[in-house]
DNA sequence: CTGTTAGCGCTTTCAT
DNA sequence: ATGAAAGCGCTAACAG
């Protein structure tokens, strides 16, 4: 038999209460909560379903009724794509992604390009509550998601009236890894993230951490001119290489350029694992031997900081992506200061 | 003023159009559509909204009415954690990121468990369509997707009835990385991808490829033992080591059991470059030299297996997300076979 | 255990 | 250019 065209319209709760011959609610039940529906009852709207092509309760309405979606709304910075490259930020969804398996959550990943219809994204988004990948201070994503009043967690910073916000203390972890770098080094220099979205690589002797609109890139700066205090260098002899991307080509190529200045340094902070490793691909270019040459340490102990060897700061970003996914299910976003630790392994002289 | 707890409620549209004294169509209008609304009409609505803290329409709301979401599903096999540290999985999503960014879509990641309420979660989730990573022939979420009725692609396989397809030919770039691998080999070997969701590990000399039900799995163990026929090698004596899963460290521990046998291969191919590198470290470990005495293949072209100098199959996971993306977006899911390429390098003897 | 009522907040359609 | 009516498909709240 040929289907007419009104039964194109896909079957509605409705049409599947009608067919079995109950009310809509039983119908409703029957799907939400099948113990509460006579098992006859239930029988009969399942055979009805079947029979219509009836998969179960469209979800919008049920969100709209509701008034609840069962998703969390995960913002990442900039190019998304990118996101996925970086072995942190996938650690980060990891976790977040643990959480939402668990509780029965989808995660909806909000792309974000620094344009202005970034914000517009954001507001259009179905969510329960938001999640943001560490951005910039003036971001203007931020204000719109103050501005839903829904949850929302920042990982990593910037503090935000009214959300939550996870991370480690990274000015006291830069002070920690950056003493034990700078110990005993005469021309120490640091291996910074991008300060802003402008993301101009730049090489600059003392240069002031508030100039940093990345909250992570500018107290992990407050921290390694901290520790050049505590081990005597003063902070305009430190040079910081500025990279535009962290990856380990540009912080190659940055610590290239590092290492054929004058003074050239004999101690690498840098604030992650990828950019150390670029930087010991120089450092081995040029011949030189770590740690007896040049000091180095990383940042997030990954697997190939333990390969090689590197000082670094441990922390679980897949931990913190859990902790940021439970604040927002649960509307209780806070400030929480996640664990982290000194790794010391053979790249540092201490 | 102290607010009244009526206030507490979200303003609405209708709040708004009261408050700017305009009928809620023009509000909806000022908001979906400015240019259709006289630009005084259009201010009282904006500064009504500015004044209720109105951020914009309701999304489920919107939804609902518009019968779109504009939100793509992805639905990542098993634990979807695990989708974020492969490499390939990460770039495929990136692909798919991108067009969302640029299409203004959101994308909701279905964490899959494997258990039973995964085709609840696929079936409550807001979107316009679906796309499917790889996964094996009798995946309940299947059947759920295709009674769903919205637009689905599924990457690598397996094919399903009404459902897009986008994937290379695994079988013929198996036989072209097969045939180079085992030239002038003695005792060639395959280093496989789990054959099914037990991902049990095994050495199955002449393993029937129809065993896997991963059809990538499949097809490239088909292709392998068309390579070991045109190489002249019986595939009974072929040995496919299965790892449970895919990543350095089971490969290494199962070529050190493939090394350990009388027959010790002098050819491996694998089907991913993780795997390949895993292998090499059991190699390197053994004193072999590649590709003297034991000849190497990976698969995917990922930045290491050119820092290797391996042979392997290149493929674009990042264009295929794309094209995906694109096939749901445009409501027209095809079966698109995606482009690769023999990468010849080092490791081979060819 | 089952049913009735009353919307959730919005936009499509069609008038004016 | 603006508005009134209608209803998207569902479930909370309550009554029987």
């Amino acid at each position: 038999m040929v289907k007419s065209s009104s039964d194109r319209r896909p079957a509605t709760l409705a049409d599947v209460a009608a067919k079995a011959g109950v009310s809509v609610m039983t119908a409703s039940y029957a799907f939400n909560r099948p113990q509460r529906v006579s098992a006859p009852a239930r029988a009969k709207v399942e055979e009805a379903a079947v029979a219509l092509g009836y998969v179960g309760p469209d979800p919008n309405a049920r969100s709209l009724r509701r008034r609840r979606t069962s998703s969390l709304g995960v913002v990442l910075g900039e190019h998304l794509s990118y996101a996925f490259d970086d072995p942190q930020a996938a650690a980060f969804l990891a976790g977040i992604a643990d959480v939402c398996a668990e509780r029965s959550y989808a995660m909806t990943i909000l792309p974000t390009t620094g344009g202005p219809e970034d914000t517009r994204r954001i507001r259009v988004a179905a969510v329960d509550g938001f999640i943001l990948w560490t951005t910039v201070d003036d971001d203007p994503v931020l204000a719109t998601v103050q501005a839903l009043r829904l949850p929302a967690v920042i990982h990593g910073g910037p503090r935000v009236d009214g959300l939550g916000l996870v991370s480690i203390d990274n000015r006291a972890a830069a002070r920690e890894i950056g003493t034990a770098t700078f110990a005993r080094a005469e021309h120490p220099a640091v291996l910074a993230f991008p300060l802003d979205r402008r993301r101009e690589q730049q090489l600059a002797p003392g240069l002031t951490p508030s100039t940093a609109s990345f909250p992570v890139t500018r107290d992990r700066l407050l921290g390694f001119r901290d520790a050049a205090r505590r081990t005597r260098h003063p902070w305009q002899s430190v040079t910081v290489a500025v990279c535009s991307h962290n990856d380990r080509a540009h912080a190659r190529a940055m610590t290239e350029r590092l290492l054929s200045r004058p003074d050239t340094p004999d101690a690498i902070a840098a604030m992650g694992d990828e950019q150390a490793i670029g930087a010991l691909d120089a450092i081995h270019a040029a011949g030189l031997r770590v740690p007896a040459d040049i000091a180095i340490s990383g940042w997030d102990d990954s697997p190939f900081a333990a390969d090689l060897g590197l000082t670094t700061v441990a922390q679980s970003m897949r931990d913190q992506g859990g902790e940021c996914a439970r604040m927002v299910m649960a509307n209780a976003p806070r400030h929480v200061q996640a664990a982290w630790s000194l790794v010391r392994r053979n790249t540092t002289r201490d």
